[in-house]
DNA sequence: TACTTTATTGCAAACGTTTGTTATGATAAT
DNA sequence: ATTATCATAACAAACGTTTGCAATAAAGTA
């Protein structure tokens, strides 16, 4: 890499201080019009760029924002990064994103890389496996602004956006209830997750309130599309099998059709499925997923808003706060 | 934000100087051992944690690279994120990701912020709207190591990996031709991408090589799910409506299909279609999608490899290279 | 003429590190 | 006793900026 042109590089060339140089490109006004014209003029003619970096330092303050996301290679996941982008970009933050790919460790090492880079605040949404938070700890030491996004926990002095796991869940089942469905299966997340007990929470309430009883063995920890497909067979063989499945995510939804379609079983005559996420391909399968639409999108806006208000006000000894995004059930073919 | 620990805030406690304590941090033998525990165990204590912007200053390198990505939300280019943050992650590089949501001046802005952030090097897939593409001049003039990935243009002096578009397009249309089809309409990618054109001319050859004479009246330009449902339906109801279809991605052959089955227009006894991208969809889809897998995550490893290759040999005279990734047909029950 | 304003610019410190050079004692060698 | 050697640690400059303050010279005022 050549060296890049500095504010010094022009001071040399044209004979004055570094200061001048810099007031020049304010357009201070203590600086002559001529001197300040002769500036911008080779500042331009050279291609000068200020160094962020060297700003940053002095700034002790990045415009950057930290994002930690599970998995980028995952539609919801990708629309609320289009929505934190969207209100940073608007507010000339910078996004630093980073990827735990659902590992603990990757997690713990890329939230250092980010306190290491300063960042102004942060975004996280944390690993499937991470059980221990005090990697976070260390941010909430550092008074740096926090949002936990989708997965959450409320242990933390950071803010938090969620979804509306709890009415999303609760209006899913009650709409394949309402469809006449008796034995509706959960294919659910694992329980550590505020998002996991909620959506039993809702499934369960959707269900007391048409006075069927909850029956455990109807709930299965399965957030995956081949998980989904491994198990669904000897579940939808039982004679017993269930009329209806709520799945955690479209894919596992899917998942169960596809098996559903293999075993020959009708849908939605003989079974009725319902995703979560309303992702593409709740619209491309077969049929159509009814799904509950999370709104990632603005999510992503509402979660970066709150973290920017946080990085403005700078009252340390706020109250965290909960908000939480209204979802919409979309019916499809498949109930 | 709180005041971060800092190597001075030790050393007055410890009343040594920043240097000592600088050294003691990395074990330097000229410090005693007495000292260099003891300024070890204060950082521990304060919880110290070296900035990051600080030492990039000083070294000007920042261990980063920067991401131009169109769309996060594709899983083309999420696969390939996944690939570039593997070897990055691997060699302590860190990633800054930027999306061009394929607008032209978001591209353009987003890559002086990354040239202002100083970033070792870049990688680059520049929007559809890119005509002028003098912002990456800046970079080649200021010897910062740019690889262009999947979209490419080669009049730069960049090192490019692209998937071999004309070979996965040859393979895609020689395997609709081997299953019989003689009128094949191709749903096309704008022309002005290198990737474009390759593809036609895969589409052109195997044609060719059939001894099929080719018609322009059967290439569209189309290339997402909405365009190819708006225009497929008087496209398949012509008298000599087309007995195959190749579309440039998946979204846009799943579209196709779409329309098809509403037609009643069987698949794939009387239209056999065939993707690019060889994505989830087209393992969800009905029928399931015959597609060219295009090998993103390894499209993704290469040209980070190569980049950091690039920023490692500091060569300034290189030759740029042009990689080609092999892709390969998936043929599934559409075909 | 002598003093005050005003316009213009330079100086130096600061942000947090690293690192070559120098300084301070103490110990060892002559 | 004098000098050389060594271990230890401090000093200072550098990375690229910004900015309060000081400096200079020209112009205005009495």
């Amino acid at each position: 890499m050549k060296h890049q042109v500095t504010i010094k590089d022009i001071a040399e060339k044209l004979g004055v201080s570094t200061s001048t140089v810099s007031r020049s490109l304010k357009d201070h006004p203590d600086i002559s019009v001529k001197t300040r014209n002769a500036v911008k003029e080779l500042a331009k003619l050279l291609g000068y760029k200020p160094n962020l970096i060297a700003l940053n330092l002095k700034n002790s303050s990045t415009n950057t924002i930290g994002l930690l996301v599970p998995e980028i290679d995952h539609h919801f996941f990708s629309t609320i990064i289009n929505g934190i982008e969207e209100v940073a970009y608007q507010n000339n933050f910078n996004v630093l994103i980073v990827q735990s790919n659902e590992s603990y460790l990757r997690e713990v090492l890329n939230t250092q890389a980010l306190l290491g880079n300063r960042v102004d605040g942060m975004l996280a949404s944390f690993s499937k496996e991470t059980k221990d938070f005090s990697h976070f700890q260390q941010l909430i030491d550092n008074e740096i602004p926090l949002v936990f996004y989708d997965r959450a926990i409320d242990k933390f002095h950071a803010d938090i956006v969620v979804v509306d796991d709890y009415s999303g869940a609760y209006d899913a089942v009650n709409h394949l209830l309402n469809r006449g469905c008796r034995r509706i299966a959960f294919y659910s997340a694992p329980q550590h997750l505020l998002l996991g007990k909620d959506r039993l929470q809702g499934y369960i309430n959707a269900l007391e309130h048409h006075n069927i009883v909850y029956d455990k063995n109807l709930v299965y920890s399965c957030d995956t599309f081949e998980s989904a497909v491994k198990i669904s067979t000897s579940i939808l063989k039982k004679v017993d099998r269930p009329d209806g499945v709520f799945a955690v995510n479209d894919l596992t939804a899917i998942g169960v059709m596809k098996t559903a379609k293999l075993l020959g079983i009708k849908i939605p005559e003989e079974l009725k499925v319902v995703g979560f996420e309303n992702s593409k391909s709740a619209g491309i399968c077969e049929p159509e997923l009814t799904s509950v639409d999370q709104f990632g999108y603005n999510l992503g806006k509402k979660a970066m808003s709150i973290l920017l208000s946080r990085i403005k006000n700078e009252s340390i000894n706020y109250v965290p706060i909960k908000h939480v995004i209204k979802t919409k059930l979309m019916v499809r073919a498949s109930s």
